[in-house]
Parts: structure tokens; C-alpha cells; sequence
DNA sequence: GTCTATATTAAGATAGAC
DNA sequence: GTCTATCTTAATATAGAC
């Protein structure tokens, strides 16, 4: 760990403000009606410092996902560290947290189309370096849990693995929370349910 | 039916090639990325023209939803008359219909956040009715699904039915067509199977 | 690095002739 | 109802002083 000068611990602290609004409204609005007069008004600086710090709209939404994606690998540490867990037990863990996570208005989703984010994030090396080890930190688990016949051999790994991925955007949470009469943990509950049991729902191998 | 003339007849025509130039836009781009500039070039006239059929980017959008609600309702009709049909073959029906449309990029799907398009589609009687209507269907046929033990009777009938809504936005049925290694039936069986059966996959009650 | 003020551009919408 | 040309606004981005 390099020594840092407390003019670069301020710098960064700034950063990290910054960062946190924008996954905030990222999840709040999504990238294209999140517009960056707003992330300056939140943070409490002029746009044009805004600008100092990154270089562009995407930049500043490119940096907000970096973090959501990091904090998406903490969590795969967490499963792991999980002494009798099993991989459905830790792609069950991983899947809740998700779900949780954006029923908590804390989950900046990407915009599904061909939005100019899409390409930012593409050409993102931190952002895909996070993909991929998030993405073979999960196959392994999807493939170990085939094994185990605790996930649906008839599926390729890789439908496994979107599946887990899209319960970040799931409209269904916001659905059921829209409604107003039921409990956060409760629509948790319901959503995992649909997505390890199905709607036809026979219970799990466990 | 109305006597039409040849004039409203033509207008009519006209109106159809702009929703249905509307709904395929929508469908890929979704409504933020979609301009109106784009609709008219793609329909062949100038936009001012364009805004004599439709007062609003909105309205037009609107027209295209409903149009697509109109398809839904047939569909359900379709299901209906099937004879032998039970109720969970019904949901798995609409619920494949809604796959292959959006696989086949023709369905406009709303965006999910609070953009303009969602307070003008809540204020508009036709999209409502519409809507209102679908729920009713498929509501009768998940409680009935239920009673026959082919629906999980742990879930609330809503949320089954949001479930078979969002299909019509999963993200995972445009990943696994990126990949481009398997076909479009492979990927609605799959995305079925996930959906009714789950990750887990038991078979279902029959 | 922060600010105020401004440039630039894209897109929704309209004026007015035919 | 169709067109060309124009208006208006909102939002990304930058200039330049301090």
C-alpha cells in the first residue's frame, strides 16, 4: 500500500462521495435520465469540479459500476468464507444479496440497450476485469452445484450464470414493492423462490 | 364497424406504418433512445408531419403500446380457445408467445424507471384498459393453476403474475442470443424451463 | 481544484407556405 | 396533411478567473 499525502487522502475521500451519489442515482433513474448538473447539486460542487475529477458523464457512471462490481466480488468472499456452504447455498447467498441490494435502491443496473455507457464499460478494463473474475468466480460454484445435482443439469452454465445476473434489474421487486403491502424480506423471499423453484414449484434438492 | 372512406381509409393505413415503425424502435432501442427525427426518415415523411397524426413523442409511443397490448389480448384469445388446454398450459402459452416476440425484437418494452412514457401510459384510458384486462385474464388463470396444485400456492397470485410479465423485458434471452451459439428455440425452451421449473429444476406438476 | 459564465449540440416541438 | 425552416430547451462539456 503506497504511503498517501493528506492532499490525496482529501482528493479521494472527494472521489468517493462523488462515486456514492452517482450509484445512488444510477439506481434511482438509470444512466440517461441521471444528468450531471444533478451529481454536482447532490455532491455540492460546481459542475466544472465535477469535471476536474472525471473526464466524462460515462467516466462518472463507468466509475460508480467499478465500485458496485467490487463490492459484488466482496460479497463472493463473504460466500466462500462461509465454512459449510455449499456452491447452491453460495449461489443462493450471492443471488439474495442481489436481490436485497436493489430492493434498496442501491443498484446501479446498466442500461439493457445500446446506450453510449454500454460501449464506455465495454472498453473499461477495471469494470471487465471485475466481469470476468465475478463471472468465473460464479461458474465454477454453477458447475460444482450441477455436480452436486443441485442446479438443473439440462441448463448450460452459462443461462445459469445470466439468470443470477439479471435479478439486479428484476422489475418484479419493484412490482411487489410498488404494491406497498408487503415486506422487503418478504418480496426477497418470494423472488428467490421463483428463481431456485420456479412458479411451477416443487421444492429444491437440498 | 364504420363505413370508412377511402381518404380515412389511406390516414388509417398511414397511422399503422408509423406505429409499427414505432414499436420496432422501441423495441430496440428503447423510448429515451429512440427520436423522433429517427421515426419520421424511417417512416418516409417529414416530422412536422409526423406530429400532425401524433401531438406528442409520448402519444406516439403510447399508440405503439397499445397496439402491442392489442397483440397480447389476441394471444390470450388464442390460448383460450385451445381445447384441451389447462390453466398452467394457458400461462406457459402467453408466457412463450412473450419470449419469441422479444427474442424476435418486436416488443416495445417500457422503461422501468419513472420516465415521461410511464405517467403518460397511466393516463392513458386505452393502455390502461388494456392492461387491466390482461391482468384479469391471466389472474383467473394463475388462481385456477393454483386450485390445481400447477402453480406454487406459496406465492401470491401477483406476484406470478409480474413474474410472467417480465418476461417480456429479460435481459437474459438478448445474452444468450450475443453469444450466437445457439438458436432461438434452444433459448425460449430455456429461459421456459428457468422460468416455471427454476435453477434448481425438479419437473413440474403435469 | 473551485467557481461563474458560456459554448455546443441534440432533440422535441412549431410556423407558415402550399 | 405535407413540406422546409425555425424555435426552444435541456444537457454535456469547456473557458478562464482566482
Amino acid at each position: 500500500m503506497t504511503r498517501l499525502s493528506f492532499r490525496q487522502k482529501v482528493h479521494l475521500a472527494r472521489e468517493d462521495a462523488i462515486v456514492g451519489t452517482v450509484k445512488r442515482l444510477l439506481a434511482e433513474k438509470g444512466f440517461d435520465l441521471m444528468t450531471v448538473d444533478e451529481v454536482a447539486a447532490e455532491v455540492g460542487i460546481a459542475k466544472a469540479s465535477l469535471y476536474k475529477h472525471f473526464p466524462s458523464k460515462e467516466a462518472l457512471a463507468a466509475a460508480a459500476m467499478v465500485q458496485m462490481m467490487d463490492q459484488a466480488l466482496e460479497q463472493v468472499q463473504t460466500q466462500e468464507a462461509q465454512p459449510g456452504a455449499t456452491a447452491i447455498d453460495k449461489l443462493k447467498g450471492i443471488t439474495r444479496w442481489t436481490l436485497q441490494t436493489q430492493l434498496a435502491g442501491a443498484m446501479p443496473t446498466l442500461p439493457a440497450e445500446n446506450s453510449s455507457l454500454r460501449n464506455a464499460l465495454i472498453a473499461h478494463k477495471g469494470y471487465m476485469d471485475g466481469l470476468m473474475e465475478l463471472s468465473d468466480q460464479l461458474g465454477a460454484w454453477i458447475v460444482q452445484a450441477q455436480a452436486d445435482g443441485t442446479v438443473n443439469r439440462a441448463l448450460p452454465p452459462e443461462a445459469v450464470l445470466y439468470t443470477i445476473f439479471a435479478r439486479a434489474c428484476d422489475p418484479v421487486l419493484g412490482f411487489l414493492k410498488a404494491g406497498g403491502s408487503h415486506s422487503d424480506a418478504q418480496i426477497v423471499d418470494w423472488v428467490m423462490l421463483t428463481c431456485f423453484d420456479g412458479l411451477a414449484g416443487r421444492p429444491a434438492v437440498t
